[in-house]
DNA sequence: CTGTTAGCGCATTCAC
DNA sequence: GTGAATGCGCTAACAG
């Protein structure tokens, strides 16, 4: 098959094969060393040379193999971001996770990095450290709902720089995570409906298979303590697990709301707020007359329902931004200086009103 | 300083340097070529052999350079996913990215490929070339709101594949795109608005600087041609321009609905529809007594919405399918036949109801 | 200021 | 079935 050539070569190897440091070489009448110097900015070369060079460069269209750098290095200037699957499924719902991929990424790039987005199918370690182990990042922030205490060990053997987004481990030599203050989260979340006299509430938490996902354990713990507090006795059934889709969420409220009159709810997940209030509107509910709720997550998200929704909310950006810190430490193995998280926020908005 | 040695070299460096091909061959006392043909799924290897070397493996916790294997194929395996800074920074709210996203990075991994997040900050053609050029990857997904004819030209001449979301050029060499049927989405709409006796309507298009975003041009054709049909005159300032954020939908929503009283709106944007929803609800507006409104945009958002809404909708999983299928054949090689986008569907729900 | 040399880790020839 | 040799594209150390 016959073709037009050009230069000596066909044209679909000008089409296909690009141009490498040699080529330019060769045009600018120089060695690769020197066309690697002027690419990286040496100012060691002649101002003529460097100009013949860039020609060279210009007319070729040359562009520096990207893997090939990267391959010299031994840094590819990408995090791996590593998430269940089932977290990308939900994306549309879960603004939790839009607010930490949005922040993360933004962060991420500010530094210089790319993200690289990682989905493991299965929840379980072994499945997120085979989808790490074959990546190329020069680090990896690992957002999983449950509990994987085991992938740490597992890196930490590989020699792969990570940081989780919650504590894991008991184990007090892994400090690779950045943490939310959850107790703190639940304490001032119940305290505050306590103060507004209701005492019949329920907390709503996220459950995957019926396992509370880790963090509400601590969000738990907060509203036991206020409890406590008021001395008012804390009935177990005022936690209902929820699964954290759309339809299921709304089927479980429905079915609590059947059989019970709590005076608010308290809800720790962004789909089942939404959700809740779906309900509320659809079966007529009145929030905060009838009922009031305050929900854990994105403020931004939250003032954007109606009714404009009571909240504790965690600054995400500034977490986001300790997490991509963290891992760009342990990248260029500066030692971690654990700080205290920062402590939520209760925004006080139109879902919450006094019991009567 | 002194440091505990192990094997003759120091915990450190055991810990810093991962072991190579080479120190796998040495230590199963076989050749590299060896160690990659274990590693490749070679089945000529004696299995007494491919033991050893595997064993080896093991005990070294040797992970294949993922950057040394890029180099050599040529192949990373990633897809870059390019977007405009702004589309990132709206991500909590904006529904539309969220489904590409989501359906891309499915889409994505089910072909065994990763997406790398690329943002240009500026949204011109430049700026986008710039961050493309120097990243890895196989190809590129370009989502850019704003056209960018000159671009598709820039990484043509630089071989590099990529598939835009949307027509930017006139040329008919172009073919790197998938696009919606918005003519047809902007016609269905409006003709089932006039069927139920709306003319006195308006269409919110979302707009940068002033300026309609290039599909909204086709999806207010089909309006056009719906009012065409029905022998009604189509009043310029039926277009309405709105940017897209919360806040300035809101106050813009607000800022027309004091001064003109159309029947019903069609809204181009995920935010906008919001904002539009709260604004109804905040000031007494029954939608769809008071006023009807259709949304564009992803089935799912719409239905979690209350009211219910009625909207256009693509298929979002499909189209971004054929992005991805697309660029791989590109990246292949493969010759790429055009296929006219799938049509959108209305989807009607409780926004709706006859202009008495 | 520029050229020469060497090697990053791996996979693919080609011998044996 | 296995080993030896080669080179992907680039950069860095060392000469000159």
């Amino acid at each position: 098959m016959a073709s037009i050539t050009f230069d000596g070569t066909s044209w679909e190897e000008r089409k296909i094969k690009k141009p490498t440091i040699h080529d330019v070489a060769e045009k600018a009448k120089v060695t690769p060393s020197t066309v690697s110097r002027v690419m990286n900015g040496s100012s060691l070369v002649k101002p003529i040379t460097r100009q013949r060079v860039l020609d060279a460069v210009k007319s070729l269209g040359y562009i520096p193999s990207k893997t090939a750098r990267m391959f010299k290095s031994g840094k590819s200037g990408i995090l791996g971001l590593v998430v269940s699957a089932q977290h990308i499924s939900e994306l549309i719902f879960n603004a939790g996770f839009q607010a930490i991929f949005k922040a993360l990424t933004e962060k991420a790039h500010s530094e210089g990095y790319n993200i690289l987005i990682l989905t493991s199918s299965d929840p379980d370690s072994e499945s997120f450290f085979n989808v790490i182990k074959n990546q190329v990042a020069d680090g990896f922030i690992i957002l999983s709902p449950s509990n994987n205490e085991s992938l740490a060990s597992m890196l930490e053997e590989a020699g792969i720089p990570y940081v989780f987004n919650m504590k894991y481990s008991n184990n007090p030599e892994d400090i690779y995570y950045i943490t939310s203050d959850d107790l703190e989260a639940g304490y001032m979340a119940a305290k505050y409906l306590l103060d507004l006299n209701h005492t019949d509430i329920r907390f709503i938490v996220g459950s995957i298979k019926g396992n509370v996902i880790s963090f509400n354990h601590e969000r738990i713990n907060g509203v036991k303590k206020a409890y406590g507090e008021y001395g008012i006795p804390f009935k177990d059934d005022y936690i209902v697990r929820v699964p954290g889709q759309m339809e299921e969420s709304y089927n479980r409220i429905h079915q609590l709301l059947q059989t019970q009159k709590p005076t608010a709810l308290m809800i720790s997940n962004e789909v089942t707020t939404v959700a809740a209030l779906n309900y509320f509107y659809d079966y007529g509910y009145r929030v905060p007359q009838d009922i009031s709720v305050i929900g854990f997550g994105p403020s931004d998200l939250y003032r954007s329902l109606r009714p404009n929704l009571t909240s504790v909310s965690f600054d995400i950006t500034h977490a986001s931004g300790k997490i991509v810190d963290m891992l760009l430490q342990r990248i260029e193995g500066i030692p971690i200086k654990l700080e205290p998280p920062k402590k939520p926020e209760l925004i006080i908005r139109d879902s919450t009103a006094r019991n009567i």
